[in-house]
DNA sequence: ATATTATGTGTAACCGGTTACACATTGAAG
DNA sequence: CTTCAATGTGTAACCGGTTACACATAATAT
């Protein structure tokens, strides 16, 4: 392996000098600099990054703190932290959490010790002292962390009253609304939309809390759609909860979308693969996922960022889950 | 920051007699040994990897080289990468390679100039030189990368025998097959599999390639559904194509499973949410993941490795998109 | 002409560990 | 009573970079 000091010697400089000209650092004559450059080229020297980093306690790595990347909100995040991460020299660390703040914890310190540049963060741990004091950059991501925190989330509350108005405008009067865990801060913004646009309106409405899982939210809307009957549009705050709802409404009975229409909210791709396809209030995970990178890497470039938070706009996705507007 | 030094002073000892009780390497006596103890707790020393990485080349660092983290299988498959990363100590990479042999290319150098530990891959550059080259632990999932390398994958042969027996077992007797790329090696062992089953019978067949794409499939479905009516089985070897198939089935209007049954191959969560269920021959995706780590490890560490080959079961998941077996 | 400042470079300390080697002591073998 | 191996420890070099500081020269200011 061809060191600095190789190549200070075949350029016939210091290795000081190698160093400020591979840094930028400092001054350097344009002499120097060109003996560096063919000596660097000849050796085909490489820079070695741990030992850069014990210097300068700094290095390229993220840390991507999410609770499951088997949740299919995620991966796509990932792959936007990865690409963008890619294209400014960082390489990404994957850290499932499970939610717990002990592991998260754990993968702080790990990291931190390896010098981790920055992390970017999806936790419910909101004021988990762990964050506060981290000492590290830190953008979190769909959940709020702090105030001192930049976050980077959808406009859930947007969000959720395009898709009320999207059952509103298709002619529901009965609506249900699944909620999502009430210690999830997107969950709650997008309850506050429902209300504020179905509070507008004379429609009835049922909200129900479910967790975003499949299994869970099928049997609570098929126990929901029996009980009441009259229900003639539902609007989950996932997905997945919106899939469980389809198949709910198979199981029960009710034709989809003629006699009841549903509304999910996350936009993954299997919504497409359900028949009939789901009509979504569709995130735009990537560009979160993008976003929050690139306001990590500022943060660590010392670059100044200009807002501390980000809302990604998102948009409704009409499939075969909902009937055409009513003229 | 408190360094091997401080512990050393505080022990009364040299950070020779330190790094070797830390290490667990040469003599340390038991006086020593109980000095150092109080002195790390007491200081709550900490080692710092980047210092050991530097003399002793090498890390802690896994990197997992995948196509691409959004595809369905690969989010567990990271997961059950990381987890058992995790605990043995190790730190997982994240590295989405787009198939594109420069990318991978790039991740190896950049993460050996890391000393990397050593590398999971998922690739289809069988034979590329970067990899047979690569001088580091490497273990192929899923697809194989080259004879000297251990792989980890699913039976898929085995698999698709199932896939295949399960339809012919309930009555069809026309059954179209949907192959995968023929670049990659699951889906060719996929299609011996289904060939070996399907000619023990009598049963009348096509075979028509697909990719892994939900629209392209349905596409390719419904054309095929249309040019052969008499088609009453589908072996998909994704369920992302099964998913296709099915819808493509809703469209020309043939009832699953009463007119067609369908049967996917990879066993995502995606399945359990369509209506009907997809029956699917499920891959054990996590224990491919765990499989392969530990036997990375096993590389890593010097421990010799029992076989080069590893063979994960399959098994058949019956849900909705198939009837019961004709006694 | 002299004082400053800007430019350019090298030496050596340092980041925080590991480890080769030299040296000392002890115990067992011959 | 030697002799040799096993045990135990410290010094200092080393991993491969960065950078403070000292020093030299050229350019500009006074």
């Amino acid at each position: 392996m061809t060191t600095i000091k190789d190549v200070a010697k075949k350029a016939g400089v210091s290795v000081a000098t190698v160093s400020r000209f591979l840094n930028d650092s400092g001054y350097v004559s344009s002499e120097a600099a060109k003996a560096v450059t063919a000596a660097v080229e000849e050796l085909n020297y490489e820079l070695n990054p741990v030992a850069r980093s014990l210097n300068t306690k700094k290095s390229n790595l993220i840390g991507l703190i999410l609770p499951d990347i088997t949740n299919p909100f995620f991966p796509e995040l990932a792959r936007a932290v990865e690409d963008v991460a890619l294209t400014y020299g960082y390489t990404v660390v994957l850290c499932n959490s499970d939610e717990d703040p002990e592991k998260e914890k754990n993968y702080i310190e790990t990291l931190k010790k390896k010098y981790i540049a920055g992390f970017i963060v999806t936790s419910n741990q909101l004021d988990a002292p762990h964050y506060a004091n981290a000492n590290v950059p830190i953008v979190a991501l769909d959940r709020e962390i702090n105030e001192k925190i930049p976050t980077v989330s959808s406009n859930n509350k947007e969000g959720a009253i395009l898709g009320t108005n999207a059952l509103l405008e298709r002619g529901c009067r009965n609506v249900l609304f699944l909620r999502g865990p009430e210690e999830l801060n997107p969950a709650n913004d997008r309850y506050e939309g429902f209300m504020e646009a179905i509070q507008k309106s004379d429609v009835h409405y049922h909200v129900v809390t479910s967790p975003f899982h499949f299994a869970e939210s099928q049997k609570i809307v098929e126990r929901m759609l029996n009980d009441n009957p009259q229900i003639d549009g539902i609007f989950a705050s996932s997905d997945v909860s919106a899939a469980g709802a389809l198949k709910a409404a198979n199981t029960v009975g009710k034709h989809v979308p003629n006699e009841l229409q549903i509304v999910g909210f996350d936009g993954v791709a299997m919504g497409e693969m359900l028949s009939p396809g789901l009509t979504t209030i569709a995130q735009d995970v990537y560009k979160m996922g993008a976003v929050a990178t690139r306001v990590l890497i500022k943060q660590i470039e010392n670059k100044k960022i200009e807002q501390k938070f980000y809302e990604v706009p998102v948009k409704l996705v009409v499939r075969g889950t909902t009937r055409s507007v009513a003229e």
